[in-house]
DNA sequence: TAGATTGTTAATCGATTAACAATC
DNA sequence: TAGATTGTTAATCGATTAACAATC
């Protein structure tokens, strides 16, 4: 029932107009317009106004934008009342160093179990959760239905992982290996964060300039 | 003197390619066409010949690309021969783990410093470097000219910090916090990974498939 | 009422996809 | 030569920006 379709560049700006919204909140001002807006973030006002309009438009013509209502409404919007369960497959330096992104911050998640191979990192603590024998997952999933999973596992690993989670509740991948799990199965909703690839096309870049 | 312009879509889908690519070589396969590479990526033909003739077309009319080829132009492009120095600014949790990540694969850097204002972490060993206070950043930039630097700091701290790198020979800014070095300096080449704005938007997908 | 600023439609811009001539 | 596939131009699509009427 998914009503009006936003678009991702939409989605994917959404979290840092509510980060400066919380900024402007915390300063006690009150009102904002879409050009303040659009020069705090160095964009233009034409944008601010159409990524809000798309959930309806919650300005004042005249006036601009209440800055509690737009903090509330951008709130609603990302964090959506209540926490998605997530869980961590891979408990390795990048697996513990997600699992406390994902407690600390508020992101809207709760964080409910841990997962690896590696029998050495098994009953470890990580923060709210021990780290579970990855066998247990596809019983973990049937039991507890998480809706997210953040994949901090070798390529190899997620592949042979994903099938099991196609076969899960998990909807949303969190997905930091070079496995393509939208590739595997378009039903996940999939967000890479391809560290490597990053640096990679940064270096590109800025070896550019200089030639 | 940076000669033809090559879009952001395209540079960021460089990596991927690579990795590809690099897989495709390592099986022993020959040559590629642009329509089979476009299937194992989930992409179309197109944008593969497209996406590759930005660099001069590396292919063969009537045969396709020869592997080999490809994976030097493309190791060409994105390591660039020699390796970029970087400095990681802030060796918390998430600086540690991302020095490793850069030190480990091949991805064109070489870690020169590691820099953190916590007297505890001055001194620790990160790979192949030794912590420093940050007040020796601007003396050490100065003597070393590193190109790129890691930002694993607080918002706070990347404020403060933005301008000494300015003032230093620093070009690319590989960026964690929520500092807008874009914003602030225009020379930067930046290149954002905002991991809570990743797992929020995808928060905001998930939800938005159950409603 | 006049000034300001939104909501929304229209114009522009850029990126992706399709088509096809060149050529191996 | 015929078949295949690139390089490249043209068409389409979508996202951004500009314009302006509605309205506080």
């Amino acid at each position: 029932m998914s009503a009006n379709k936003i678009s991702l560049p939409v989605i994917k700006r959404l979290p840092r107009y509510y980060r400066y919204v919380a900024d402007l909140k915390d300063e006690g001002i009150k009102t904002i317009s879409s050009s303040e807006l659009a020069a705090m973030l160095g964009t233009t006002a034409s944008q601010v106004r159409q990524d809000f309009n798309c959930f309806g438009g919650f300005g004042q013509q005249g006036i601009g934008y209440t800055v509690e209502v737009l903090h509330a409404e951008l709130e609603k919007l990302l964090l959506g009342g209540q926490a998605l369960d997530i869980i961590l497959i891979g408990a390795g330096r990048l697996g513990r160093t997600m699992s406390y992104f994902i407690s600390q911050g508020s992101l809207g998640y709760r964080l409910v179990a841990a997962f690896d191979a590696d029998p050495a990192k098994i009953g470890q603590k990580l923060g709210p959760v021990e780290v579970q024998d990855v066998s247990a997952l596809a019983a973990f999933c049937k039991a507890n239905n998480p809706k997210v999973a953040a994949i901090c596992v070798p390529d190899e690993a997620a592949a042979e992982l994903s099938p099991v989670l196609a076969e899960s509740k998990v909807e949303g991948v969190w997905n930091f290996s070079h496995f393509d799990f939208g590739l595997a199965n378009p039903a996940f909703t999939v967000e890479n964060v391809h560290l490597g690839d990053s640096l990679m096309s940064l270096g590109f870049r800025v070896r550019k300039t200089n030639s």
